[in-house]
DNA sequence: CGGCCAATTGATTAAACTCAATCTGCGTGG
DNA sequence: CCACGCAGATTGAGTTTAATCAATTGGCCG
């Protein structure tokens, strides 16, 4: 198992994968569990490829997937597209949301998604009302900074090779907070094209260095899922910290 | 002038960086302005080069800057270096403390320094009792993850010479909402080294870069500043787009 | 004057990109 | 049922960008 934080214990009666998340980080109360549960009770449906946050428009809703993994992604003028990170169950687009304010990236369904749609003033009541949540809002946003700030490392100072490993790493360490592995088995829904534009290299370059780690036998690539054959040699080479996704640890 | 930020007032007798930041997005009242200022009244200097945050050392104070400027960054195993981004004073670091968090960065003094060392509770109190404050706070977060997010696009995908631009364009307009540039002119505190660390790139070749630069005539480099000749010619090259920075728009 | 740090330049090597074909699996219409 | 089209994956070949290695220069300070 990837990190100690499984050894803490997940909230009781934990419904969404929100509540899941935020269990393995702090002990809420019982009214603070049913509050953030009735927040998420506006379900919608985002078909695979649609866009449900676009650049520049104004933020109407905060939205926490329930189901299904999103990008968040800038366009730049010339056609290329950068995604900053992967948003999987539990996680937040528009937590930030103010007065007026226009969202800085774009935000698409990289599977069939479905997300709550949550009135953004709720989240001020949060802060306002239940301490305890709010401080796990805000240890849910340092993560999301620690997620970027590797996504930097991995594109500033990481080999092509490097990057492909530290990545899957990543998301196999957050999908273990959800219990949404199978061992070592992991989802990669994306395709080697959004592959390319998260780990800033191109298609052909990605496709190789992919290449490169199967033919070490590291992983096994399947469609839509690749396993970790040798994780200790993943984290070598690719000098992941797993501490960045459990900063929560001691 | 870079944004229409500008055209917003700002907060009458701002005297800390922190609320004439905080002033160019919202109206705070009398009472926020002085409980914020207040929270800033413990002074610590920090000398050039020194560490202040260590990457998983627990965090004790959320640090205001209030003069010069820092740099936070990840150090990798195999000793390579990534800057994530630039402090500049009323920039906040360790806004999101949890209970026993670490620091999933370091964070060293580009410059001489002046930070208010700040009790983490203090910032859930504002929270609970100033909202307007609050939403300021949520907005400056929000900001910073526009930052590190075009952080990520330039290391993703942009060339060198394009990577430097938009970073001078990024300093420039985040400079300009502190009253803090001189024309065109914008303080460089930080060493080729420094600069080659932020832009994903080795010294030699961001020396090269920011000769063409030169050459071109878009800047000009003196020692600790640079001038934007052509800011026009900087936008259209580096692809550079100023909402990231004032998402506040209208 | 010497030492040191930062900046600059030259030459070579390595990594990653681009262009151009295939190849493969899958669904669909004839 | 099969040919066709299409999207995604794979491979080859040549080019470009950036890294590395190696000096050299410039400024500043003791």
């Amino acid at each position: 198992m990837p990190t100690e934080a499984l050894d803490i214990p997940s909230a009781p009666n934990a419904q969404t994968p929100l509540v899941r998340k935020l269990g393995a980080m702090c002990l809420m109360s019982q009214e603070e569990i049913e509050f953030l549960e009735g927040l998420q009770n506006h379900i919608v449906d985002v078909k695979k490829g649609r866009d449900f946050v676009e650049e520049g428009e104004e933020l109407r809703a905060t939205c926490v997937i329930q189901e299904g993994w999103a990008i968040r992604y800038i366009l730049l003028p010339n056609g290329r597209r950068q995604i900053l990170s992967y948003a999987l169950p539990g996680d937040i687009i528009g937590l930030h949301i103010n007065f007026r304010a226009h969202a800085n990236y774009s935000a698409a369904a990289l599977t069939p998604l479905k997300v709550a749609t949550v009135d953004p003033r709720r989240i001020l009541e949060i802060s306002q009302k239940f301490p305890i949540l709010a401080s796990g809002l805000s240890w849910s946003t340092a993560r999301e900074f620690a997620i970027l700030g590797d996504q930097a490392v991995r594109l500033g100072r990481l080999s092509a090779p490097q990057r492909l490993a530290h990545l899957m790493l990543e998301l196999w360490h957050r999908l273990a907070l959800l219990d949404d592995t199978d061992g070592r088995w992991i989802a990669m829904p994306m395709t080697q094209t959004e592959l390319a534009d998260t780990l800033g290299l191109s298609l052909v370059h990605t496709n190789r260095s992919l290449k490169s780690l199967r033919e070490k036998g590291w992983v096994t690539v399947e469609s839509d899922a690749i396993r970790l054959n040798d994780v200790d040699a993943l984290m070598e080479m690719s000098l992941f910290n797993p501490d960045h996704l459990a900063n929560f640890s001691i």
